[in-house]
DNA sequence: TCATCTATCTTGCACAACAAGATAATACCT
DNA sequence: AGGTATTATCTTGTTGTGCAAGATAGATGA
């Protein structure tokens, strides 16, 4: 899927996985994937600089886990603002869906 | 609206709309705002570069017409290559909104 | 010991949309 | 005629963000 298309909806994208429940990075990696039915996916080397950026903003609070086996995670919670911004992101999402499938439909194959 | 959801997108409106009728480009900025219902907007300084991006990959032939009166109008004609590559780029898009939808659709406030 | 898996993190690059402004021809108003 | 506004195209520099590529490190198993 294109890079270009994916701008802008990570940021949507991950706040709606964490509305869910916590979860940390390289899961998320594997829910956009499986969620979108492999239409959708990004790279842990893209979603981690989000993660930070997310977390600056105060979307999301991190916290670390030490796990009985395996590699400690850093796992992410939504916080109030968090999930304002996800409601402010997705309404802009469909706005421009709408504005755009209805320059879309008059194409004799719109749907 | 956001500046980044756009990104990638602009191609394939330009395309649909040139595959209507011919247009030149400060017709198509108009016709973008209008038809997207307020939604969309492009300016023109973003529009210009795109056409000139579609000229050299042979999506779009321009067309100089001197008018009776008003300035000089560079008319754009969409080629075969130019619809192919719509087509192209509306499933793309498709695909995309669909994965995207898909996350978004397991929130309560999903449509 | 060595490879593999899970998991986080960093650096540098590419590229498209935009702001801001330049240019030019014409139209309108006084 | 002169001055401002309108239509229309074009250019330059900035910015944000997704990605490739690679580093790091602990745990696990052959």
């Amino acid at each position: 899927m294109s890079r270009e298309l994916k701008r802008g909806t990570i940021e949507l994208v991950l706040l709606t996985l964490l509305e869910e429940r916590e979860r940390y990075g390289y899961e998320i990696v594997a829910a956009i994937e499986e969620r979108s039915g492999g239409r959708l996916a990004v790279r842990d080397g893209t979603l981690y600089p989000v993660l930070y950026r997310l977390e600056e903003a105060g979307f999301v609070e991190p916290r670390w886990e030490t796990q009985q086996r395996g590699v400690p995670r850093k796992y992410y919670r939504i916080t109030e603002e968090g999930k304002e911004e996800s409601r402010r992101l997705r309404t802009e999402w469909r706005e421009f869906a709408a504005g755009l499938d209805a320059i879309l439909d008059r194409m004799e194959d719109s749907r």
